[in-house]
DNA sequence: ACTGTTCTGGATTGTCAAGTCCATTTATGA
DNA sequence: TCATAAATGGACTTGACAATCCAGAACAGT
């Protein structure tokens, strides 16, 4: 990398690594070289390396923070207004929209499988991930429960972290099976379980 | 392959489809070469060769179905007698303590992000799997529903799949994050809604 | 013991992808 | 406008990996 970028280069860094993305959750990491890369982004070697010195393994870790970023920015402004029943209808509806659309890859569990587990980097990154998606959840948990419309018996981080599970695991057998019905299965029961 | 295995030779290759597997769980697929598979099982060029005259492509079908047998039968005979609560109980306790040792991989899910949405081989394999698994538990579930000590309101079909994810889902963050917390609220919420 | 088959070792080949290098063009800022 | 830094193009090197091939050892059934 260079000292500053222009404004042509964040653009074309930005390029890559949203073309990176794309690609990755359309053909899987495992098909995913760096020519597919340039073919998609209209780019040369010499501007893979230009902008990640280090080489692919620092442009996956950038496109995994994106799409860390991603998954969240999605699910906003709904995740941050989660208040009433409403509120959680609308956004159990939109999760189930989206992935049950263009979510046949999660683009993180991709990452996840093949350098979670390896390089901590990444790990961190979709650690963090999941830490700011179950703490907006707990909260809109807690914020619905001071409206008196979730029981106060319901633990709040306990559910939290059903309602990610349910998404991820629901998204994996997705992505095996091709059909959507244990994702909706699985997000139902727990929402269900909430209504005690 | 050749016509006719000899008991060395069933045993040979029985040793490269389980070293597979057992590398491939550790080091992920990504990581796995057929160097490493031949270092882990002691074996030549030519044997991998032999057995699996298809190639890698083969021996990863292979490992595959060894792994989708493997997670069933790490849960029988439990999983064929749930009948009461008090199966369940033992079930899913055999469930949580196995992935909690030693499950940081699932086997299955490094092939399927990698090779699942592709190969449609291992997707059939796959979907098999599931597919067996839910019935056997959906099965459980009309069985403890007889006893009556299921409420017949549950649906059975849902809460199979329900559970399946949760445990799919709880085991990929498991991965990703190195703790079971998610896993276990996930597991315990679903079983807890059978309670209703 | 013998004959055909199965099993094993290891050298070799070919392909593909990551990463390096240098030359050239384009932008920035004084 | 001019000097400096950033951005781009494309050929080249290197290494890893799957797959092939041939020769020889071990084995099964007769």
């Amino acid at each position: 990398m260079t000292a500053v970028l222009t404004k042509k280069g964040e653009a074309t860094r930005a390029r890559i690594i949203q073309g990176s993305a794309a690609t990755i959750r359309e053909i899987g990491l495992a098909n995913t070289g760096l020519d597919q890369i340039r073919a998609r982004t209209g780019t040369s070697q010499s501007q893979l390396f230009h902008y990640f010195p280090e080489g692919k393994a620092e442009l996956l870790l950038a496109v995994a923070d994106y799409e860390a970023t991603r998954i969240l920015d999605d699910q906003r402004p709904l995740l941050d207004a989660l208040t009433s029943w409403t509120a959680w209808e609308q956004w159990s509806e939109r999760i189930l929209e989206t992935y049950e659309r263009e979510g046949v890859h999660c683009g993180l569990s991709a990452l996840t499988s093949q350098l979670g587990p390896n390089d901590p980097q990444v790990r961190a990154i979709i650690g963090r991930m999941y830490e700011s998606w179950e703490a907006a959840l707990a909260e809109g948990l807690r914020a619905t429960q001071r409206a008196g419309e979730i029981s106060p018996v319901v633990n709040p981080e306990i559910a939290a972290a059903a309602l990610v599970v349910s998404i991820q695991g629901g998204i994996q057998l997705l992505a095996a099976t091709g059909s959507a019905r244990h994702l909706r299965a699985a997000v139902s029961t727990v929402i269900a379980s909430l209504r005690t």
